[in-house]
RNA sequence: GCCGGUAUAGCUCAAUGGUAGAGCAACGCAUUUGUAAUGCGUAGGUUGUGGGUUCAAGUCCCUCUGCCGGCUCCA
């Protein structure tokens, strides 16, 4: 048996998996089976859906394919004769392929692309009955694939091409590794990254809930999970303030003309109506604050003196997402952005975007937020009608914010089509549990939308100059960054974030004004404290998933006890105890000042 | 919005179409012991909503809603 590369034998599984479903539906239309992180899936269309039932069929009729050690024929065929054999067997997505192949569209459909022009011919392998276009590379025989190192687990619809308006196919998902003990050891992994998950622990800890009553995708925070927002909110606020960003508050609704001048309106269908007026005036839920922000900027003469001019505001915005993309506290409705925008003139770009990347460093580190990555966002080049403003102003922002990516040091992505209408932008992700992808940090340089609001400010020259823009969110939605700290920390927050920084348990009933005393002082010295009292045994207290997760446990009482990752206070007699608690105290406030 | 799942007690889950149960949590009593689980007891349900099939529906069918995972979208 040959050793290949997983990534080989994923491909050629998947090749063996689709083999797998025509036997046992014929009618099957093949569209295209990459690989993809952990495994790979099939694209297929047939009128029979497929469920988990369907599953142990397939994996039974792919053990075989691999049990019969098939040999992998690989040839080149003419793309004509390929087109007409695709036609002929009805495989109408196939023959589209080649039929972009042939044209010269070859439109890439994933980094996985499928075919390689080799002298106007077409790479082709063979399992058996089943063909199919592919570059390759396949392992040379089924015998050589994993037998048991593979496992399919999900299905799910996707559009032909990616595209919401082609019809949908389904999509069939596997993992595969080496071994069985790799796959094993990958689905412990999943089932211990489904315990950090954010909306689980959100629920045992108490932080948040949902409303079928009050809808879908609009959180309700309980005190506990208020007070991680509320402080996650006020640490940004600090490290802007210490920056010299001004903070300012706006109302959440406005009339749709703003939004009309700003070019969003049009744009995009996610804003919600609130009323009409009686005077005919149009109002709607804010679903982004720059263009407040501009007239924040615009209600006042501006000097160059003045600039940078940086605003700042950690507020609501609520936007119409469709029914299935909520998710959680990561995709919701009603998202609090940190957000601020920075107004600068031209030779002041470049270094404010540096000091803008060094707060973002200094706020990842801060939460301990090593693995995430950056990506420059860029206008499609072949829609330039989608975007605001001329070729060159676009060029230069991506080529300035390139530069100030470059110098920043981070590894980065470019992705065409990623850019805001208004500018290009910098994204930092950072993945969840499960290893989903999700934006976080956004700054965005914009030329076009200060024109189009008419910002000005008076220059050294004594003329008016118009300023460029730098829309910027840190921790991006507050919400969001909540739901993926929740998963980073495993709901074990550090001190100065956790809701409860020290659960002080009372032991024995004639503690009790004792132990009432000690929650009042830590409260007093601005310690969230929360007493729990001794009406039930400490064991059931300690394996509570609230007082497990809490930095610090005070046990008031006159037993000596020990518990994991807390430290224990034992109350001797009154005044060793006075001196414990206050020593404490004093230890604690320095750790939570600490913090950052 | 689309595809596939899914919804039973606060939580985790049981229950061939035939009287809705268990463990944990809660509460009460006992225990003063216990640091992944002290004992006994009590209470907790219009099985998400609305319809249908059936002598009989938690179970089968349809509707709506919510949730989960994808797709698309993501200012």
């Amino acid at each position: 048996m040959k050793k290949y590369p997983i990534e080989t034998a994923r491909h050629t599984l998947a090749h063996v998996m689709a083999y797998a479903v025509k036997q046992l539906y014929p009618d099957v239309k093949f569209g295209i089976g990459p690989v993809v992180d952990n495994g790979f899936y099939y694209d297929l269309d047939l009128d029979h859906p497929l469920n988990e039932e369907d599953f142990p069929k397939i994996e039974k009729l792919m053990q075989e394919i691999i049990a019969k050690k098939i040999d992998v024929e690989h040839r080149y065929i003419p793309v004509e004769e390929a087109l007409k054999e695709a036609e002929n067997e009805g495989q109408k997505y196939k023959a589209e392929l080649l039929e972009d192949i042939k044209s010269g569209k070859r439109m890439a459909i994933t980094d996985e692309d499928i075919e390689q022009q080799k002298d106007g011919k077409i790479s082709f392998y063979t399992i058996g009955e089943f063909t199919d276009l592919c570059k390759g590379p396949h392992v040379e025989n089924t015998g050589d694939l994993p037998k048991d190192g593979f496992k399919l687990t999900k299905v799910a619809g996707a559009y032909w091409r990616g595209d919401e308006k082609n019809p949908q196919m389904q999509r069939l998902y596997a993992v595969a590794f080496s071994s069985k003990k790799e796959l094993g050891d990958y689905l412990v992994m999943l089932a211990e990254a489904e315990k950090r998950d954010h909306k689980k622990l959100g629920k045992e800890l108490g932080l948040f809930a949902f409303s079928p009553l009050v809808g879908s995708g609009l959180p309700l925070f309980l005190s506990k999970g208020e007070m991680i927002f509320h402080e996650l909110g006020k640490y940004m606020r600090e490290e802007k303030e210490a920056l010299g960003y001004k903070f300012v508050h706006i109302p959440h609704i406005a009339k749709t003309d703003l939004y009309e001048k700003s070019g969003h309106f049009g744009k995009y269908d996610s804003m919600m109506p609130v009323m009409t007026d009686q005077d005919g005036n149009k109002f709607v839920m804010k679903a982004m604050n720059c263009p407040h922000h501009f007239e924040i900027y615009n209600s006042e003469p501006h000097s160059y003196r003045d600039l940078p001019y940086r605003i700042a505001e950690n507020t609501t915005v609520y936007r119409n997402e469709k029914s299935g993309e909520l998710s959680g506290l990561v995709r919701v409705k009603a998202l609090t952005q940190d957000d601020t925008h920075h107004f600068v003139r031209h030779d002041q770009i470049k270094s404010e975007i540096e000091m803008i990347l060094g707060l973002t460093d200094k706020v990842y580190q801060t939460f301990n937020l090593t693995d995430y990555s950056v990506q420059i966002s860029i206008r499609d080049p072949k829609h330039p009608e989608k975007y605001f403003g001329d070729d060159e102003v676009w060029k230069k922002s991506e080529e300035i914010l390139v530069e100030a990516v470059k110098k920043w040091g981070r590894p980065y992505v470019v992705e065409e089509g990623e850019a805001a209408f208004y500018g290009p932008k910098i994204d930092v992700m950072v993945k969840d549990s499960i290893g989903r992808k999700w934006q976080l940090t956004t700054v965005q340089l914009d030329f076009n939308q200060p024109e189009n609001f008419h910002m000005r400010y008076v220059g050294e020259d004594g003329q008016e100059h118009a300023p460029a823009v730098l829309h910027v969110a840190i921790l991006g939605a507050i919400e969001r960054f909540m739901g993926i700290l929740i998963e980073h920390y495993a709901g074990a927050f550090p001190l100065w974030l956790a809701p409860v920084q020290v659960a002080v348990i009372n032991i024995s009933e004639n503690q009790q004004a004792w132990s009432e005393a000690v929650v009042h002082k830590l409260k007093h010295a601005g310690i969230r404290a929360e007493l729990h009292n001794q009406n039930e045994t400490l064991g059931k207290k300690i394996r509570n998933a609230e007082v497990q997760k809490t930095p610090y446990l005070f046990v008031i009482g006159d037993k000596e006890v020990e518990a994991k990752s807390v430290a224990v206070r034992k109350r001797k007699d009154g005044d060793q105890g006075v001196i414990l608690i206050e020593t404490a105290v004093a230890q604690l406030k320095e750790e939570i000042d600490q913090k950052k």
